[in-house]
DNA sequence: AGCACGCCGACT
DNA sequence: GTCGGCGTGCTC
């Protein structure tokens, strides 16, 4: 027998090879196999079972099947969805998704009769001198008229799971409906609903009740392991059983997961985007949570894939609820035409007394009215939060001369000073340039630009001798392995929070009596068309970090038509002028985008190949934006495709990966 | 992804 | 004259 294995490499073909003939194929079907490509031995994941071999094909042996972890077909079938939706290779979704290993056994499966009695009946006749064991384990169930642990039948593994997959036995659920909860009468079965406001969890509890009710499972997708772990905690509050999944647990954890959720003991997880691969029994109900969060987009390895979208290709039959204060764009727009539906909320959107304020001067974004109010601010008792844009010293180095950032020799990323105002150092590499000199024109004029975390730490630390100050950036992430516990009992003893987007994602405060949000104008300001959607959520998500807490936002042009709908907290109006705005350059949701990459180092050849890209894809009706040069690596020109609908973007995208250009594509981009 | 094959620069 | 640079092509 021969069976097609997608191997862990970028090609979009899988590759044959032959099962030894003890084994039935179908059984093999989703899980890993050892084979041999040019001589190397790799693991891939089986994933159909081939017709024939056609005649003198000579092909390589499967040299070993691996125990669960496995696909089902249905999951596989999604995975394959999922691949061509966003242009990926279906081996390396496989191979990166499903766990190599169990932490311990799982508990054993019980296995009960599907099929109708006559079925089955026949099936015995049929059998009868064929597979006499499996006759024997038929009769067995029939005999008792329930569910049987699996060793109890006699029968191997792959004999069962042959039996179940030709609709024969059936694995019980083991996790038990539970009496008191029942699904929400209010809310639909199956669809896209939004749940807007901000404190959802509460719903999503009654939703789980529901589905934990009738013996169904649920899927909770937040886009941070912190948010994960939060959110999990409070849910298990009043419903113990559920567990967490994501990319930080230890392979064996996931495995055991994977395990359980397959044979359906576990009635809902709560994961990151990776865990719309889990392979559900009976999945009636996922959960997107702060739906418009960019980080449920996977973008730094393939599969470039969006959780939304994967769990709206994944439930086609069953419920998706995106939860958000401030929804998407896109979202907002399914919602007025009706493809989305709208939840009602109990909860109205809570009116801030927001405060637009220009700086005394642009170097000093602390005027002294501020820092008064901050003082009185910390002398009430109530502590001061501080948003600021990036973090480090001066975030920018800027030649004087050409106007260009100043980019490490190295490796090309864009120079900060991290200390102190002294010193420019490439942040990812480390590397101190000397003599500081701007790598276009040579000028040795440098400015350092703008202001980061540290800066304004270090203002505030002056004026206020006395305050505990917390810092909350990447730099502080990644020093210290960031978890809820801590978060809260270092915020419980600060007296001013200071941080960039990353504030927002930690738990909420208590005691705040002024939210200040620094140097705004930067984020507007950054070159993608979703710049002032994701303000108007960092403003509302910082906001609500304070609770009813004044806020004040820093800004050169405080009549911004964002900061009037903040103001009126009229988050339709926004998104109504947003969704002009993207007509009219055609952005999503009115068009299609995909991002593709070409890397040569060489730039003659390189420049060939933009001709290539170009020739490619004269024909088609999708527009080619650039290229541009990459801003941290300057052998990547970036082109941007826009069509008219998601299927002419695919096209065009296949279309490149089916040439030879060194290209990649990401369908979909959530950053430009 | 790896790995082998294949044409152009600085070395014993 | 060779060693080795990586650009290109292929793997069931």
């Amino acid at each position: 027998m021969i069976l097609s294995v997608a191997l862990p490499i970028p090609v979009e073909s899988s590759f044959d090879f032959v099962l030894r003939d003890d084994l039935p194929p179908e059984a093999v079907v989703g899980h890993r196999v050892r084979v041999r490509l040019s001589g190397k031995e790799m693991w891939g994941v089986a994933v159909a079972v081939r017709a024939e071999a056609s005649e003198a094909e000579s092909l390589e042996p499967i040299l070993e099947v691996a125990p669960p972890p496995a696909y089902p077909p249905d999951v596989l079938g999604f995975c394959a969805a999922i691949c061509r939706d966003t242009c990926a290779p279906l081996g390396i979704l496989l191979n990166r998704t499903l766990p190599r290993v169990t932490r311990r056994a799982p508990a054993p499966r019980r296995i009960a009769l599907a099929a109708s009695l006559p079925d089955v009946l026949s099936y015995i006749e049929r059998m009868q001198r064929r597979a006499p064991r499996q006759v024997a384990a038929l009769r067995h169930l029939l005999a008792v008229d329930g569910p049987l642990p699996e060793a109890e039948l006699g029968l191997p593994h792959a004999s069962v799971d042959r039996l179940i997959a030709g609709g024969l036995l059936i694995m019980e659920v083991s996790h038990a409906p539970r009496a008191g909860g029942a699904w929400p009468a209010s809310w639909p079965r199956r669809g896209q609903v939004l749940l807007q406001g901000e404190d959802r969890v509460t719903e999503y509890g009654r939703l789980l009740d529901g589905v934990i009710a009738e013996g169904r499972q649920a899927l909770v997708l937040v886009p941070e392991i912190l948010l994960a772990h939060r959110i999990h905690r409070r849910l298990s509050l009043h419903r113990p059983g559920g567990v967490l999944y994501h990319s930080g647990l230890a392979e064996g954890t996931r495995g055991t997961t994977w395990e359980r959720v397959a044979d359906g003991s576990v009635p809902w997880v709560v994961s990151t985007r990776s865990g719309v691969f889990l392979p559900f029994r009976d999945l009636a109900l996922v959960i997107v949570d702060e739906e418009q969060d960019p980080s449920h987009k996977q973008s730094d390895m393939l599969p470039y894939f969006h959780a939304r979208r994967a769990a709206e290709i994944r439930m086609a039959d069953g419920l998706v609820v995106l939860g958000s204060a401030a929804p998407s764009v896109e979202t907002a727009r399914a919602v007025d035409r009706g493809t989305i539906a709208r939840m009602p909320s109990d909860t109205p959107p809570r009116l801030r007394a927001w405060e637009f304020l220009v700086p005394e001067s642009p170097t000093r974004l602390l005027s002294t009215d501020l820092l008064d109010d901050v003082a009185k601010t910390l002398a009430s008792g109530r502590r001061v939060v501080v948003g600021v844009p990036r973090r480090g010293y001066f975030p920018a180095v800027v030649c004087r001369a050409c106007r260009r950032p100043v980019r490490c020799d190295a490796c090309g990323t864009n120079l900060t000073v991290g200390e102190r105002g002294h010193g420019a150092a490439c942040p990812v590499c480390g590397r101190v340039p000397a003599p500081l000199r701007c790598g276009h024109c040579a000028s040795t004029d440098i400015a350092f630009v703008g202001f980061g975390t540290l800066r304004i730490e270090e203002e505030l630390k002056v004026r206020f001798a006395e305050a505990r100050i917390l810092r909350i950036d990447a730099d502080v992430g990644a020093a210290r392995k960031l978890n809820d516990d801590l978060l809260v009992r270092l915020e419980d003893t600060a007296d001013i929070v200071l941080g960039t987007a990353m504030l927002v994602k930690g738990p909420p405060l208590t005691r705040v009596g002024l939210v200040l949000v620094l140097d705004v104008d930067r984020r507007l300001a950054v070159p993608d068309f979703r710049a002032r959607e994701r303000t108007f959520q960092y403003l509302a998500n910082v906001a609500a970090l304070g609770g009813e807490a004044r806020v004040v936002v820093v800004t050169q042009a405080p009549d911004r038509s964002v900061f009037r709908y903040l103001r009126s907290s009229d988050y339709d109006g926004f998104v109504h002028s947003e969704l002009a705005d993207r007509e009219a350059f055609s952005y999503p949701p009115f068009a299609y985008l995909a991002r593709v990459v070409v890397t040569r180092a060489d730039r003659g050849r390189r420049e060939a190949d933009i001709l290539r890209v170009r020739q490619e894809l004269a024909a088609s009706p999708v527009r080619v934006l650039g290229p541009t040069q990459d801003t941290k690596d300057a052998r990547r020109a970036v082109f941007l495709l826009k069509a008219e609908s998601r299927g002419l973007i695919l096209d065009a995208c296949r279309r490149l990966l089916g040439t030879d250009l060194p290209v990649q594509v990401d369908v979909d981009p959530e950053r430009l």
